[in-house]
DNA sequence: GATTGGCACTCAGAAGACCCGAGTGCCAGA
DNA sequence: TCTGGCACTCGGGTCTTCTGAGTGCCAATC
């Protein structure tokens, strides 16, 4: 028995399965596929498939679909991750190059992936942790008011109302503002808060305090650490059958954020597409779906992550080309801005 | 036959329909519910009703189902909107006001709302329209580079970058700052655009224009008016049965923005809560699905509306005290902040 | 005139019987 | 090692039967 003919067997499974979703048979696979034998040679390698535990029946008297492991070994041995077409790419830099700020990116990611994928698309907002103060302004709003604004190299703006108890005048404000600025401003975030957290005011240190608190506070919000996009739900009405046992624990962790970001979390910093098929996870109400994510960010630095949820039977080259050109194009642009 | 009887045993069915989620026939309706007569007689009300539109049968030999028409009789007459329990207000207030600023309003606004309703949650962002500018504030990135950021009554926030040619000063910013708050403080949007477009800068017109296009661009934007939040999608796999008639459309509408501000801008300014029932709304995909909405805003005036989208089975009474209630803490909280 | 008990009628959906054919495993022969 | 052949399995479609909830209507009663 020839070993890579068994493996064209198992890929010839994966990719009958996952376009026709119903379980393949030996006949239908050598008609479909030109392997070159008969039905009869194509069940003894299934057998031993079956043994190895990478395909199994339904029933008995079903044709074969592969397991988990079976997709682990085809994403991992069987893929090349197939370029996008020069439309395709076409398509993704020019509707990403329309995005108006960061916020504007993250959206339209997400929605030119799950159209791309027609899966349930997920982007992570770019996480602070790793980005610079750009410059701190403090505006006043009322006398004894002000707004505290953080804008980061990332683009992000973060803003806290400051309330504090003896009136400003615009020389004290003025004053504030470059004291901070100078403390924070090009430092990364851990940096930066160390830095505001240690300075000793001349004057009006309650004021100083508070002003301080709120940038501390606006920099080291986790809050938006943990804030997702999602898109394409309207994809999981193809999931059409497993409605209850599929859809609905989908559902619930697309709204559990924190579930959503440790699944994402799991894709590595090193540029590659990760891949998380059914219950290697540790979810396992999510034991038929799969993950494929990636992270992304300027420079290379993974800034924050990027995938798509879906079903395990799922076209993973496609997939997961998708997820990479994004990611690249996303990446791209927060270079330049 | 007594007219009322008829309206208590079609408040009964709705009722008993509702939580049963089964046809409802006479019999049960007199175990159920103490209407003081027999079967029979509730047979002949029942007949009546159907007569009349307000009920239906979904197969001979079967009971009795509210049509759309039925469901709007009850809303409009039979309904009292029951105050929430002390709990409840206690726990809605007590969550919204853990909110940090506008954005965490908004989605700790979906995240009670549909808990409480067990439905779809969604609710618009306050928008720009009727809302007055507090300050603008210019930040240079970079010599040639500057951050606008236009601050609203509302609290919220927009920004855009804009590039200009010439190198600016820190004078000629101070300048150009004090120039666009001069023009657009205290306005509400619509003027303080006029305002802008009207300024005649005595020198840099090119860069003048550039960040009054970038203003105007920021507090025009519809991005912002259609900004929407939605939350408690999980809710949907509640619907069970009719899995692609009712909830692929409604995914659909919910990836949406458009069709959901259309949906619930029906809402009106008058402060009641409104209710479309099924197929009275203009999509006809939506024809099993309600919308109970209401406005909100500081001081009564209704800058944006917030509401939750389920199956045209479901407890009116219930829900439209919860939209209420949620829209009464969240105008609350506006009005404050 | 309204209400009620009685009764014949209807029909969706559950339960069971049946059949078909896709698919398998295995074996003997090439 | 591969192939053709053959007996076997069994999920799922189809058809039939049966049951009971629910109806409509009528004559009797209040």
């Amino acid at each position: 028995m020839q070993e890579d003919r068994k493996l064209a067997v198992l890929r010839a499974i994966v990719e009958d399965y996952v376009s026709t979703e119903e379980p393949v048979g030996s006949k239908a696979l050598v008609e479909r596929h030109s392997l070159g034998v008969s039905s009869a040679t194509v069940r003894n390698d299934m057998a031993a498939l079956e043994d190895e535990g990478y395909i199994t029946q339904p029933h008995t008297s079903a044709g074969r679909v592969p397991t988990d492991k079976g997709y682990r070994l085809f994403v991992d041995r069987l893929t090349t991750v197939k370029p996008m077409s020069a439309a395709e790419k076409r398509a993704i830099s020019t509707f990403l190059d329309g995005a108006v700020d960061l916020d504007d990116v993250v959206t339209r990611s997400v929605r030119v992936l799950s159209q791309l994928t027609r899966q349930v698309a997920v982007v992570q907002y770019p996480t602070l942790s790793r980005s610079t103060v750009r410059h701190i302004e403090l505006v006043a709003l009322a006398p004894n008011r002000l707004l505290a604004v953080v804008i980061l190299s990332t683009g992000r703006v973060e803003q806290r109302l400051v309330e504090v108890d003896a009136d400003l005048t615009d020389e004290a404000l003025a004053e504030l503002r470059s004291l901070v600025n100078r403390s924070a401003t090009g430092e990364i975030i851990a940096d930066a808060v160390v830095a505001l957290r240690g300075l000793v005011p001349e004057r009006d240190a309650a004021t100083v305090a508070a002003v301080v608190e709120a940038l501390v506070d606006a920099m080291s919000d986790h809050r938006s650490d943990e804030r997702i996009a999602v898109g394409g739900t309207a994809n999981l009405a193809r999931y059409g059958d497993s409605f209850d046992s599929a859809v609905r624990p989908l559902l619930e962790a697309l709204e559990e954020h924190v579930v959503l970001l440790k699944l994402l979390g799991e894709a590595h910093v090193g540029g590659g597409v990760t891949v998380r098929i059914g219950a290697e996870g540790p979810y396992e109400e999510l034991s038929s779906t799969s993950v494929v994510a990636t992270g992304y960010g300027p420079r290379d630095e993974a800034l924050a992550t990027l995938g798509i949820v879906g079903p395990t039977r799922m076209d993973y080259p496609g997939t997961m080309a998708a997820v990479r050109a994004v990611a690249r194009y996303v990446s791209r642009i927060l270079d330049e801005g």
